[in-house]
DNA sequence: TTAGGTATTGACGTTTACGTTAAAGCTATT
DNA sequence: AATAGCTTTAACGTAAACGTCAATACCTAA
């Protein structure tokens, strides 16, 4: 009960949501293991009550771009470069052209992804093409 | 002497045109130990000459391919997966649907990938153009 | 014929991204 | 008071994709 309390005190002074571990490894389909692995990557800073772990909006958001730089083949490392990226204050001038040239550099590599599902997606269909004549034509017989 | 004669009859019963192991290594900028290490996992052919490997422009084909996929983050095991597909006789009619089943799996993969390409560009961009108006306001000083 | 360059086959090492117990602490409930 | 359910830290295990020797073979140019 005094914990819980507290919590709610938390949850008030960080924009009314918290998550914890567990609501976000359901919400995203990932073990607990997983996003504490995360954090020891330095992706998340989840807030602490006591011992555990609570997140909020931006940390699940973050938790969301993860996901989405997986599944495009970034490392952990890269993905974390580019939230360090998000996070530094552009403060002097060199810092922030260095800033624009690390963006652009990943906007290249997106684009040559890009380049490169078109690629597989044009031979998949070429072959789903053969493969759907194959089909018509044992439909004569 | 003996030998080059025998590769230059390989070279003229394989379509003409027979690459080396270091000759792919160097025009894709891989080490030959990827090279032979795709050729474990089932991704590569390459006809033998003795104790040399020789590559086909087949081989080529499918080691562009083969980094086509990886750079999507596919493993090498959901290449040789595609590469299978590509291989199998459609004999059946049972497999024929099967295949296409496949093939239509990787091809929503594909799209979703693209989704988080996306997202992900237009984080970078929003960011980007954050740095941009800073940059123009430095300008001001 | 001998040194130099390239290729091959093991075999062990390494990094990334977690999985998998194990031991222990809260907390709610029975 | 004890059980169950969630959490934590710590530590070892593992699969994928090579890197990195080491030993050996082959061929060529000097």
């Amino acid at each position: 009960m005094q914990t819980k309390q507290v919590t709610k005190e938390l949850s008030r002074s960080y924009n009314r949501k918290l998550y914890s571990i567990s609501d976000l490894s359901q919400e995203f389909d990932l073990t607990t293991r997983a996003i504490r692995f995360y954090e020891d990557a330095g992706l998340l800073t989840p807030v602490r009550q006591g011992r555990n772990r609570y997140y909020t909006l931006r940390e699940r958001t973050r938790l969301k771009l993860i996901l989405h730089g997986k599944r495009l083949g970034f490392t952990l490392n890269e993905i974390g470069e580019m939230f360090r990226l998000y996070d530094s204050k552009p403060g002097e001038l060199a810092q922030l052209r260095h800033i624009m040239d690390k963006i652009n550099e990943k906007m290249s590599l997106l684009e040559r992804q890009l380049e490169d599902i078109q690629i597989v997606q044009q031979e998949l269909q070429e072959f789903r093409q053969q493969c759907q004549t194959q089909l018509e034509q044992m439909g004569d017989c």
